[in-house]
DNA sequence: GTAGGGTTAG
């Protein structure tokens, strides 16, 4: 308020000198007029930032306009500008108009500078640049393109300043061809030894992928400066090679180019893509050693690398040291939390974003909506479709496939089919989605429909597409499909990698068909992997077959010691086939390894909230009423003749004590309490993190029956429907 | 009036 007072007593001296300086120019108004025009300019200029070098401008008009458009940042600014040129008769093709193209183009009002440069009968080369930098600078690359082409239809030459902006143009969009031929006039033209130009032409080659020929623009280099390095490095690291651009920054290293803000950013961005926290430590000590903490895109790399290497709560800090967070900064931060599996902090955090009005781009929105499917909850997922039906994502191509995903992984194909029939223009992914959604909800058909209706739009199928439809195969038990599906793939040309491989070895095993399985693994032309042998055990696992299951563990230890599945899996068999000696023995070999169990849980969903339980949890306030309810289902399952199996690894219990561990399942206790925390007849909506065990999968149906209700089930690997004793995997997962 | 960077990835 202080700093307001003291610049208005500044103004009102200044706007007295000014008004009668500018009259004794002789401008054609009084006094009074160029009083109330100059106040208003002020105040407009008060808008964005005012200091004292005004006091010298008010007394030579064209500088203060001049300084008035170089510091304008809205449109309205500089059209009551160009307004007032007019009045005051400036002609059309003079400097100040020209300044005014060049301030309208950089702050995106490039309609506007359009307008006024299609008033000029022959633009210079300076207005030509000015239009293309527009374009370029806001991302409308094909404008660029064209109005480069155009000014050459003209007869007007490019200069060193218009060559990088068209770069840019071909980069972004990216136009290999249009670059090179670009390249080209380059050449002819002479610009070899332009360094501006040149590094235009390594950013342009790196960012079409043509990481080779960018290096050899690069290598040609007379003298070449911190962005040339900082182009070579980021694209090699944008190209997938981080360690190459380590490589090559450790060269920069020797030189005596010293090292700015980006060339930082780009660096750390080689550490993230690797996950090497120690080096991006030590860059983050750099920074702050040449005092660039607080440059806000520093910050977004840093958080980024924190985030991405699962420090979460240090990527928090340097969010929360950011004073207005930009959206990248906020991408970063949300994805960071959906990667480490803080799927609730990333969707909370998305809703702190949205209560503050800052404005979500598309990567903000498919993060989130990332995050909302990897939550699992239904009303999660309704909220999430109703945000996006509102806003201008509703018609984006990558945010509805998305959003099909999220509601297949939720628990609704209804939602996700909603979402996929209104998508228009769909393409190949989109397609997958869908199919990968009813492959999850095990509706082998209606994904097989859906491929066929895809092949009727003349949409090609490609890996994902596969991937899809032989799970859905798979968890349906359409053996045959699936094998005619799998040699499908050779028609389109697509080479099967190991999941489509493990996706056929489960398909054959789990149905019995065990020695084909074992057939199929070893005719393949790729080495089998852990996904193939680890389907095959699991299969021996269902099927009992020991000699096989020892064979498929064996391959797997050696080709990964340390994972517990497999040792589970293995000490199952044995218990299946009543081994105890050996699943001791598998026991033993864990605890020696320093492996244990994965510790199951499951979120049962009540209005919206998720409510989480482990084994024989009782740190529920109500848990008296829980195990109560348990008791009860307890005694109705006896009553109808549930019998519970004692083939899991339970073996040194004694039989009390197994039944009582198996009723105390987490799933059972989130069933038991969605039963007393509901009205009768609403759906129960669970999700578990480990697979669903026979038990309790027998269990659940039984209690659908019981109760009346309908349980959907979300494990590991997919859902399941219970409704009137009967599960929709058809006991098939 | 020039150039380089950061967030995603079904």
């Amino acid at each position: 308020m202080a700093r307001r007072l003291s610049l208005d007593r500044k103004i009102s001296h200044s706007l007295y000198y000014f008004a009668a300086k500018i009259t004794s120019f002789g401008y054609p108004a009084s006094t009074d007029k160029f009083f109330r025009h100059f106040s208003s300019l002020l105040t407009l200029h008060l808008d964005h930032s005012f200091n004292d070098e005004i006091l010298y401008y008010s007394f030579y008009p064209d500088s203060f306009y001049a300084y008035l458009i170089d510091n304008s940042t809205q449109k309205r600014h500089l059209n009551q500008i160009h307004a007032r040129l007019l009045v005051l008769g400036f002609q059309k093709s003079g400097f100040l108009i020209k300044k005014l193209i060049n301030g309208s183009s950089n702050i995106g009002e490039i309609g506007y500078a359009r307008k006024m440069f299609d008033d000029f009968a022959e633009p210079d080369v300076f207005l030509w640049n000015a239009v293309i930098r527009g374009y370029s600078k806001h991302n409308m690359f094909v404008d660029a393109v064209e109005t480069y082409w155009r000014m050459q239809f003209n007869w007007v030459s490019p200069d060193g300043y218009t060559l990088p902006h068209v770069l840019k143009a071909c980069s972004g969009l990216p136009a290999l061809e249009m670059g090179r031929q670009v390249h080209g006039q380059i050449f002819r033209h002479g610009f070899e030894s332009d360094v501006f130009v040149q590094n235009g032409l390594v950013a342009f080659y790196a960012k079409c992928g043509q990481i080779a020929r960018a290096m050899t623009v690069f290598d040609g280099l007379h003298d070449s400066n911190v962005v040339s390095w900082t182009s070579i490095i980021s694209g090699y690291a944008q190209n997938g090679q981080p360690m190459e651009a380590l490589r090559i920054f450790s060269e920069m290293r020797k030189t005596n180019v010293k090292l700015d803000w980006i060339a930082l950013v780009s660096v750390l961005r080689a550490y993230t893509d690797i996950e090497d926290l120690n080096h991006g430590k030590s860059v983050h000590g750099c920074v702050i050693k040449m005092g660039l903490e607080l440059e806000p895109d520093l910050l977004i790399a840093l958080t980024a690398m924190y985030a991405k290497c699962g420090q979460v709560t240090t990527a928090r800090l340097l969010f929360d040291m950011m004073k207005i967070p930009n959206v990248i900064l906020w991408n970063a931060m949300i994805s960071g939390y959906a990667k480490n599996g803080h799927a609730e902090e990333a969707v909370d955090l998305f809703r702190v974003m949205i209560s503050k009005n800052i404005r979500a781009d598309s990567i903000t929105v498919r993060v989130a909506i990332v995050a909302c499917a990897q939550v699992g909850s239904l009303d999660l997922s309704r909220w999430m479709d109703n945000y996006i039906s509102k806003s201008e994502y509703r018609d984006d191509l990558f945010v509805n496939t998305a959003l099909i995903d999220m509601h297949a992984k939720c628990g609704s194909l209804d939602m996700a089919r909603t979402v996929f029939d209104r998508t228009l223009e769909k393409d190949v992914v989109v397609w997958s989605a869908m199919i990968v959604g009813y492959g999850l909800h095990g509706r082998g058909r209606e994904a097989i429909d859906l491929y066929q209706a895809m092949m009727q739009a003349g949409v090609c199928p490609n890996d994902v597409t596969f991937i899809g439809l032989l799970t859905a195969c798979n968890h349906s038990g359409l053996v045959e499909d699936g094998w005619w599906i799998f040699h499908c793939m050779k028609d389109y040309k697509i080479e099967p990698r190991h999941q489509h491989y493990a996706c056929v070895v489960d398909l054959l095993g789990r149905a019995g068909y065990l020695d084909l399985a074992y057939d199929f693994i070893m005719k393949m032309p790729i080495e089998p992997g852990i996904t193939a042998w680890g389907a095959l055990l699991s299969a021996c696992k269902i099927h009992r077959n020991v000699q096989l299951g020892e064979y498929a563990a064996k391959q797997l230890f050696s080709l990964d010691s340390c994972n517990t599945g497999h040792y589970v899996q293995l000490s199952n068999l044995y218990a299946s086939a009543r081994m105890w000696d050996h699943v001791r023995k598998i026991r033993i070999q864990m605890r020696e390894k320093g492996l244990s169990k994965d510790l199951g849980y499951s979120l049962v969903d009540i209005n919206g909230k998720l409510q989480a339980f482990r084994v024989g949890d009782k740190s529920h306030p109500r848990y008296k009423e829980i195990y109560e309810e348990l008791e009860s289902l307890e005694r109705r399952l006896k009553q109808a003749g549930f019998i519970p199996h004692i083939d899991s690894s339970l073996h040194d219990l004694n039989n009390e004590e197994i039944e009582e561990t198996l009723c105390n399942h987490s799933e059972r206790l989130a069933i038991a309490f969605g039963l007393i925390s509901t009205p009768p007849g609403t759906t129960l909506r669970i999700i578990k993190n480990l697979r669903a065990c026979v038990n309790c999968h027998e269990a659940s149906k039984l209690i659908s029956k019981l109760v009346n209700r309908q349980i959907v089930m979300r494990d590991a690997n997919r859902f399941h429907h219970f409704k009137d004793g009967v599960c929709s995997c058809g006991d098939y997962w």
